[in-house]
DNA sequence: AATATGTTCATTTTT
DNA sequence: TGAACATATT
């Protein structure tokens, strides 16, 4: 009893306690909502409810691990459901899906499967893409899911060109998916709404069964979560939702902030429950927070109250350009870092947009400082991968027509454009799957000799995964790779020399299957495996590991760190364009901004630069959100005239030289008397200590007991670190013992910071090497100043390709103007 | 079928 | 700006 209701606020307990009937849980940030939750699970299960009547609903699969993990410790393993919208749907529907047409087996397309299939889709019509834009069609379809719309429900009056071309395409697409045995992300909820909507005796079985429902993040479910939520609800209202309007911030995917708002309205004899109080951030956070939310006007009034003591002032500061903010905020961290003050992990630099993490990136590798980006390319997404899930998905679905197209010809085996369009047309004129269509192409002898031979291969191929599929998914696997000699195919499409990067995604695969391959009992594993990576999300790749997180401002929801960095805080990026002429949005936007000053615990700083942008000549103005905070209780920095000089360091640096490490035995003096003069020190000082030959001498840098883990830092950051040499600190800034070091160390790596390091592999590599929750980090761009070993100093003129094959054409400055593959050749930033 | 070259396009957030 | 797409070339 007392592990439950023990160190809980009087809200809180409120909450916890409440048992029977609709509960609306308002939860301000930091106010301890998950332990609401999770304390309130264990209490009902205390109170003799059992545990199979209790599903608890999230939005991420992070928030359901974490929710698992807390109810764990307070219960051990217990039979709750614990998952996310999509996972419950996905279930539901293997046991269901039946009654709208589909069968267990269904494959789940994501975003890209549902492109390809509604290009599909729309080639069953006569709907011209001349006049219409694609992403148009997608999104209207999405919305009408979205609002649990069937093609049935339209009525004939289309609004626009392209009302009305989504009213030929969506049934042609969902007829599609139904042929194919599949369904998007969309459909996993719709489709759900529709069956308990119109089987009621289904519905109320299972609102009885789930007699205990709680809804993680409200504010952010769209009508057709709300409609499953009510239809589980409506005989048993015992419905706990939790969430915060202010935090609202997936209008654009449907979510509906009226589903919070009129939730009192939906269940009659509400209990309402308030959590105010405020456990993460020092009251000059949240007042930045709370005023600026304020200027919103359709919301629900709630308070911010401080616990923690006061502590910094928030910083508003603005550079001249994106890439003075990205040196800066890196010098910041690496400062903190080296003088001990807190771990890589204690940051986080948040941005409005995946693009804008490349310049932060950039400037934490030259300070080798380790990161981790959440986000932009999945795991999931990498080709290698795709292909090889394509195999086990037709497999397990052999009507899937989009795996089929995906792979019948990867590697190729001659079944070429026109040997395919045959088998297709054969396909639709019989309405049978491509698979079964292509048996019967060999069978009616259509093909070439040569489309033959590779069709009997690819057929081959297939039949004898089915066998193995009896055995394991690593069977499976293995046999695709055997088989094909996929990596070498791989590399060599790639012109590259087999790629370590791709061989290791392919064992993360492994890995990830064989896990599945040993808890799989009843026979299901490879659906599930399937399903599991479908419904993966990146953000779910979060490690605790000691790096500096880089995120979107929206994957940020839901955590928090010491020290954050909002960049870009500018207008038309924050708020974002598109939004610029709707007030609804606009409003979204400034609660996007409140979710980021919100995860930050102890210092915060918001920045804007002047100019940003491609050919830098982009110029950018701050954010209207900024004049809307508290000024004057805020730190105002301006940057914009400091040229690339910053005085982070004025009251951290020694007076005299820099070889005069003194200063650094002792912690910085409290900037007494107010630093007579502000120095500014710029890196390019250190050059005359450190000469070129010094820096060009890696032993000389590295030859450090923590050279290892510097190296491994800026490596790999996915990887575990190395096992500290012997003697260092962990976690220490990479375990610096003594400050006499420190202070040497400090130099030294601050003298080496624009320059990166010999031996550190390529833009383009590194990129594979981040892989597993990043984007390749393509540091070279044009205009860039470079080194190479042979030719020496020179200038990047232009950059083509992209990935491994990413070439750029050099002009040196002893004349000679040379092109390299990025990916192969030692160049270093100079 | 793979490569080279030219063209257009669009620039958010993601389960 | 550059990346996806389309077309031309070998």
């Amino acid at each position: 009893m007392n592990k439950i209701l023990d160190g809980l606020n009087e809200s809180q307990r409120a909450a916890v306690q409440h048992v029977e009937g609709p509960l609306l849980t308002l939860a301000g940030p930091g106010s301890g909502k998950t332990r609401v939750v999770t304390h309130r699970i264990a209490y009902l299960i205390e109170q003799g409810i059992s545990p199979y009547s209790i599903v608890a609903l999230t939005f991420t699969n992070k928030a359901a691990q974490e929710m698992k993990h807390r109810v764990g410790r307070l219960l051990g393993d217990s039979p709750v459901w614990m998952g996310t919208f999509h996972g419950y749907c996905a279930r539901f529907l293997r046991y269901y899906g039946r009654m709208i047409g589909l069968s267990e087996n269904f494959s789940i397309f994501d975003t890209d499967d549902s492109k390809s299939a509604i290009e599909q889709a729309i080639m069953n019509t006569d709907v011209s893409l001349t006049h219409l834009k694609l992403p148009d069609i997608i999104k209207g379809i999405s919305n009408l899911k979205n609002r649990a719309i069937t093609p049935e429900m339209l009525d004939g009056q289309a609004r626009s060109a392209v009302d009305h071309a989504i009213r030929k395409v969506y049934p042609a697409y969902q007829k599609y998916l139904l042929q194919n045995n599949a369904v998007d992300f969309d459909d996993l909820l719709m489709h759900t709404a529709t069956i308990l909507r119109t089987n009621n005796e289904l519905r109320a079985d299972l609102d009885e069964k789930h007699r205990y429902i709680l809804v993680d993040e409200y504010q952010d479910t769209n009508l057709a979560q709300y409609l499953i939520v009510r239809g589980l609800s409506l005989d048993y209202p015992n419905i706990n939702v939790t969430g915060d309007p202010d935090q609202s911030i997936y209008g654009w995917r449907g979510a509906d902030i009226a589903n919070i708002l009129n939730f009192e309205r939906d269940y009659p004899n509400v209990q309402v429950v308030r959590l105010e109080e405020n456990y993460r951030s020092t009251p000059e956070i949240l007042s930045a927070a709370d005023v600026l939310i304020s200027s919103n006007t359709r919301r629900k009034e709630k308070t911010l109250i401080p616990t923690r003591e006061s502590g910094e002032k928030v910083r508003i500061a603005t550079y001249a350009s994106a890439r003075d903010e990205a040196d800066h905020i890196a010098d910041q961290i690496a400062v903190h870092v080296l003088q001990e003050e807190a771990h890589p992990k204690d940051f986080a630099i948040l941005y409005r947009t995946n693009a804008q993490s490349r310049l932060l990136e950039q400037a934490l590798l030259k300070r080798k400082l380790n990161y981790q980006l959440i986000g932009g390319f999945r795991f999931y997404h990498r080709q290698e991968i795709r292909d090889l899930l394509a195999y086990l998905r037709l497999v397990n679905n052999p009507t899937d027509d989009i795996s089929f197209h995906r792979i019948v010809n990867v590697p190729p085996r001659g079944l070429g454009e026109k040997s395919l369009a045959q088998v297709s047309e054969l396909a639709r004129a019989r309405e049978i799957p491509m698979l079964v269509a292509l048996r019967a192409a060999i069978d009616r002898a259509m093909l070439s000799k040569k489309a033959l031979s590779g069709a009997k291969k690819f057929l081959e191929l297939y039949d004898e995964l089915v066998n193995r599929s009896a055995i394991s998914i690593v069977e499976m696997l293995k046999h695709v790779l055997h088989a094909t000699d996929y990596i070498k195919y791989l590399a060599s499409k790639k012109s590259e020399a087999p790629d370590e990067s791709i061989e290791g995604n392919v064992q993360e695969l492994l890995s990830d299957a064989s896990e599945v391959d040993q808890n799989n009992e009843d026979g299901t594993g490879l659906q599930q495996f399937l399903e599991q990576v479908s419904l993966s999300a990146d953000t779910d790749n979060l490690t605790d590991d000691n790096r500096v997180t880089l995120m979107t401002l929206h994957a940020a929801k839901g955590l928090e760190f010491p020290h954050v960095f909002i960049i870009a805080v500018e207008q038309d990026i924050l708020p974002h364009s598109r939004s610029r002429y709707d007030a609804n949005q606009t409003e979204e936007e400034r609660r996007l901004l409140f979710v980021g000053i919100t995860r930050a615990k102890q210092t915060l700083q918001l920045s804007s630069a002047s100019q940003r942008g491609f050919g830098n000549n982009r110029m950018s103005s701050a954010s209207p959100f900024l004049m809307e905070l508290p000024r004057a209780e805020m730190q105002m920095l301006d940057y914009t005239m400091s040229n690339g000089r910053f005085d982070t360091f004025d009251d951290q640096w020694p007076d005299s030289s820099f070889g005069d490490s003194e200063s650094f035995l002792h912690k910085p003096s409290k900037k007494g008397a107010k630093s007579s003069k502000p120095k500014e020190i710029r890196f390019e000082d250190f050059g005359s200590e450190f000469s070129e030959e010094k820096v060009d001498e890696p032993l000389e840098l590295f030859d450090e007991p923590f050279s290892d883990e510097l190296e491994n830092a800026a490596q790999k950051p996915k990887k575990q670190d190395k096992k500290p040499a012997s003697g260092i600190k962990e976690p220490g800034i990479q375990g610096i013992d003594g400050n006499d070091e420190l202070g040497a160390f400090a130099t030294k790596l601050l003298a080496i910071n624009h320059q990166l390091p010999r031996g550190m592999k390529t833009a383009s590599e590194l990129g594979s090497s981040v892989t597993l929750t990043g984007t390749p980090v393509d540091v070279f761009e044009a205009g860039m100043r470079v080194s190479h070993p042979r030719y020496g100093l020179g200038a990047i003129l232009s950059v083509d390709g992209f990935g491994p094959k990413k070439m750029a054409r050099i002009a040196f400055d002893e004349g000679d103007t040379k092109s390299f593959q990025l990916s192969k050749a030692p160049l270093e930033i100079a």
